[in-house]
DNA sequence: AAGGTAGGCAACCGCCACACG
DNA sequence: TCGTGTGGCGGTTGCCTACCT
């Protein structure tokens, strides 16, 4: 049975599916003129019979200028595993320290290869190593309320938590989980830093 | 050569937060 | 203040391909 609009009339039906080149190129013709915003507008400007959303993911991952496709190197996957580790899945954020990587590549690079990895690996290792590696995902279930708690948290160095003003042991938080900069490969620094900051958080409770 | 299976990846789904009227 | 539209995110699905039997 069609589907019909509250007038009457019958609803037209989004493709879904592979996109084709034909579509990239319209896609990518509309972005050039308008930018990447309101992307309902820009699906119906382009006459695509997409959906906002399925505009807005076919450029992210894989329009978009700058991208790197496959290939992802043994510094990238140690980068990847690293962040991980401290900031589970977040895909978007640990993207957003490997320029060029979109999140959902990070992610299917994660479950098709690097989850088993880590798996392998603790079948090798005691179970105590392997319940200490998911200590982070509390960061990954509801993203907005970890940020907001993140700005609330502030652990003294003498081990008690109270109101937070910017910063954890002299880290300024806002700073050191602000990646809306595309910089170079995490450095080391970086790393130590959030080390140091997710400890406070996660070392007293 | 044909059928089955597993892996990889693109795309979709559902939820949530935010902006705006 | 509330309702609605939109964007962003992580989880999941389904298709395609390579490999195996």
């Amino acid at each position: 049975m069609a589907l019909v609009m509250t007038d009457g009339t019958p609803k037209k039906e989004l493709n879904r599916g592979a996109w084709t080149a034909q579509e990239d190129q319209k896609l990518a013709q509309i972005i050039e003129v308008h930018g990447a915003k309101r992307w309902k507008s820009i699906a119906a400007t382009a006459g695509l019979n997409r959906s906002g959303k399925s505009c807005r993911l076919r450029w992210m991952n894989y329009l978009r200028p700058n991208i790197k496709r496959g290939n992802i190197s043994d510094q990238e996957e140690d980068l990847i595993l690293r962040l991980h580790k401290l900031l589970g899945n977040r895909w978007s954020l640990i993207a957003g320290r490997l320029p060029g990587r979109t999140d959902n590549e990070i992610k299917n690079y994660w479950n098709s290869h690097l989850s088993k990895k880590i798996i392998n690996q603790q079948t090798e290792e005691k179970p105590s190593r392997v319940a200490r590696t998911t200590t982070t995902t509390c960061w990954s279930k509801r993203r907005k309320t970890c940020d907001s708690e993140k700005d609330q948290i502030q652990v003294t160095e003498d081990g008690t938590s109270k109101g937070h003003e910017g910063s954890v042991n002299n880290i300024d938080v806002d700073e050191l989980l602000d990646f809306s900069v595309e910089g170079p490969l995490m450095s080391l620094e970086w790393l130590r830093k959030f080390s140091e900051f997710k400890e406070c958080l996660c070392g007293f409770s």
